[in-house]
Parts: structure tokens; C-alpha cells; sequence
DNA sequence: GGCTTAAGCGGAACGCTCTTCCGGAACTAT
DNA sequence: ATAGTTCCGGAAGAGCGTTCCGCTTAAGCC
């Protein structure tokens, strides 16, 4: 069990509603896109109040459907939150060409790593739970990851180009330590994740320091 | 709920077993000792494979005893993985005095989290489950850095002294911190902890070294 | 050494949640 | 309007965590 993951190879018409997993070869019926939708809120909404492990019948009366159309739509737990939290990264993503534009290097890249952070921060519980140790969500981080990896990959070469930052850290190992460092504990919750960014971008900075002072 | 935590405000006698959590007023019972030492080793295993997400059951066949006998001696989960990391916890608090004496400030500071790290990442699922936003471990963290905080920060306020380090990131924030890096994802796992603590480190040491080179 | 007391043990019983399944309702196309 | 299909809803099944109680067994006393 635990055989979810990443889909099959299916690519489809693709006129689909966004967001929705299963990839169905005809349109959906009207019905079924209005409950996905509802789901999709209700879940937003429950997952911020109760957490992703909350009862799935919470979201399904939220949502004013039974559990089973919850299931049918999103059988994997982890559908769920990936559908919920797609939205989110993709303008994270998108929004990486835009800051290495308008910014320096050096300063595009902690723009955009204190942007994911707030996202993550946003989505507390949820960004919580891909970390969680539960193999159900074991696939999540690394489908978003691959999302954003390109975007921050890019901002990373560029300010290791100029020389503002060392070049020995990768993408993925940096979204990785962002998004743990998100994970909630107390309250202060996301003023503590931007600090603790913050420090991680001055420890990429710290080598490229001592060899200018030097 | 969750009105674990402190005991009441018993002083006992205090020859108890160490790591035990109730504080009887009186001995315990000579095959309860046992079973509390075979509960201990059993969990240490069953958390390290299985998570701390194991069923009970798991454990309590584990040690050779009944499930009962389990939730008697530890009512709330948060308890058996307290007494299960509580001595090495202890063993970390008691090095940084000596780490201290026996290097420069950022040394042992650098030296110390390290050590930290290694712990955190030898105990995997368990450092996990601290931060997995279970509220039945919402404690712990509390706990343990209440024990951790004043050797960390012993360290901290040596190494701001002589200017190696930033003097503005509190001991519970870098405990915090070190804690959700250990968290484990993939399996390269104590490497990839051992490198982000590393970069956060650096990062304590950027301003100074900008103030140094200005 | 035998007996009394009660601490401690084991596992059955209970409840809760996730997950599956199927009869019936609703939508779409003809 | 009718037929065909998709989709809905909630009831049934299964697993796990937790509690509870009668019996066992160690410890204290005569």
C-alpha cells in the first residue's frame, strides 16, 4: 500500500478544472466540479484549523457532501493537500523571474526565499504535515520541489555568479530547510521563520564575506 | 487534556528509578521496575524502525508485557519518548561546559551544535514526532529545551562577547531551529542536518564578520 | 514459613476514525 | 421525454488507541 504517488503518464486533453487529480478522459459532469470546488475550500479551511490530520468527515460536512465523494475525488489524503497548496506554489515559482529582474542578484534570491517562507507560514499545518513522517505524504515534497527547484536554482546561480553567495548549497537542499524551519511550533510562528531565514541567507553569504575581506 | 507535564508538588523521597515518570510516593514494585526498563528498551527499538507512530501493542509485545501495563506506566505517549530521550539529552546539556573549556567561544559553540545535531539525527523519528504538531507532544520541545537553554546559551553569550558571533538570536530560537533541520526526510539525513546547521552557523558569524572587514 | 494486603498485570471491551461499497438520485445526450 | 451513465450519500467493515476489571504475584507481617 502507499502505491499513490506520482500519477500515471497520462497527459490529457488538459481542459480539465484546475485542481482536480484524477485525470479523466471526458469532461466532468457540472455536479462533480461544484463539489471539487467545495471540497477544495472546505479543506483549505479545515486544514488551517484542525490540521491535515483532521477527520475527513469534517471536510466533507463542511463541504455539505458525504465522505465518500470526498474519496472519490481525493483518494489519497495527500491529493488533498497537494490540490490545495498547488495554487500557492506555482505563484511562487512564477514569481522568481520577476524578482531577478527588478533586484540584484543577491537581493532577488533573499526576496524570493522570504516570500516562500511566508507562504509556507500561511499554510502552517499543512506545510507541517509534509514533514510529518506520515508515508502518505512522503511524495509531496518532492512533487513541489521539482516545481521550484528550476525557480530557485536560477536566483542561486545567478548570486553565486557575481560572487555574493558561496556556490556549495544546492536548491532543493535550501527549499528543504526553509520549509522545515516554517514548521510551527508556538505562535510567533512566522516572524521565528523569517529570522531563522534570514540567518540561513547570511550563512550563503558568510564564505563569500571572508574571501572579500581577505 | 493533555495535563501531563508537571507531576504534582510532591517532593518524594526521591530513590525512585531514573526515567520513570510517576512520581510514587513509594518504591515501585520490584517486577514493575523491570518492566519499565524493558518498556524503555522496547520503545527505543519500536520508535527507531517504526516511528513514533507505532502501535502500542507494537511495543508492549515487544517487552514481553500486556498493553495495560504500558499505558499505567506511561499514560500519555509524550511520556515514554520523554524518558526514552532524556538521557541524552542530559548527556548533551553536560558537555557544553566542558566544550567550553576546552575551546575558543565560536568554537565551542560551532563544536556544541554539532553535537546536538548528531544527537537529534541518531534519535530520527523521535525529534520528529516533537514537531509534528501532535498536540499530545506540544510539551516536550518545552521540556527539553528547558534543559538545554542554559548550556546553549552559556555558549552563545561567550562567543557574542568576544564579537565572533551576532548577539541577537536567543538560545531557545537556535534550539528550535537545529531541531526542525534534524527533522528527517530523505536518508542522506545526518549529512544534510550536519550541512544546515553549518549555514546557520555561518550566519550567526556574517555580521561579524562585516563589522571586522568595515 | 504461612498469611494478609494491595500493587501490578494482562487482555477483553469500548469507541472513534478511516476506508470501501452499493442502491438511488441527478445530470446529459438523444 | 427517455435512456444511459455519472455521481452522490451514508451505512457497513476493519483497525487502532485507550480504558477497565478480575486475577496474579510481590512485599510486609505475625
Amino acid at each position: 500500500m502507499t502505491e499513490n504517488t506520482s500519477s500515471s503518464a497520462a497527459g490529457p486533453p488538459g481542459s480539465a478544472a484546475p485542481g482536480a487529480p484524477g485525470r479523466a478522459p471526458r469532461q466532468l459532469r457540472a455536479d462533480a466540479q461544484r463539489n471539487i470546488g467545495s471540497l477544495l475550500e472546505a479543506a483549505k479551511a479545515v486544514f488551517g484549523t484542525s490540521g491535515v490530520d483532521a477527520p475527513a468527515k469534517e471536510i466533507a460536512d463542511l463541504a455539505g457532501v458525504g465522505v465518500g465523494t470526498l474519496y472519490r475525488h481525493f483518494p489519497q489524503r495527500s491529493d488533498l493537500v497537494k490540490a490545495v497548496l498547488q495554487h500557492g506554489i506555482d505563484a511562487c515559482a512564477d514569481a522568481a523571474p520577476a524578482l531577478a529582474a527588478a533586484h540584484e542578484p543577491g537581493a532577488a534570491l533573499a526576496n524570493w526565499l522570504h516570500r516562500y517562507t511566508e507562504f509556507l507560514a500561511t499554510k502552517r499545518g499543512l506545510a507541517t504535515a509534509l514533514h510529518s513522517g506520515d508515508p502518505a505524504f512522503d511524495a509531496l515534497p518532492g512533487y513541489f520541489y521539482q516545481r521550484l527547484e528550476p525557480a530557485l536554482g536560477s536566483l542561486l546561480d545567478a548570486a553565486a555568479a557575481t560572487g555574493e553567495i558561496r556556490a556549495d548549497i544546492s536548491a532543493s537542499d535550501l527549499l528543504r530547510a526553509v520549509a522545515l524551519l516554517c514548521t510551527p511550533v508556538s505562535d510567533e510562528g512566522i516572524a521565528y521563520s523569517q529570522r531563522m531565514v534570514t540567518l540561513l541567507i547570511d550563512g550563503l553569504r558568510y564564505p563569500a564575506e571572508l574571501q572579500r575581506s581577505s
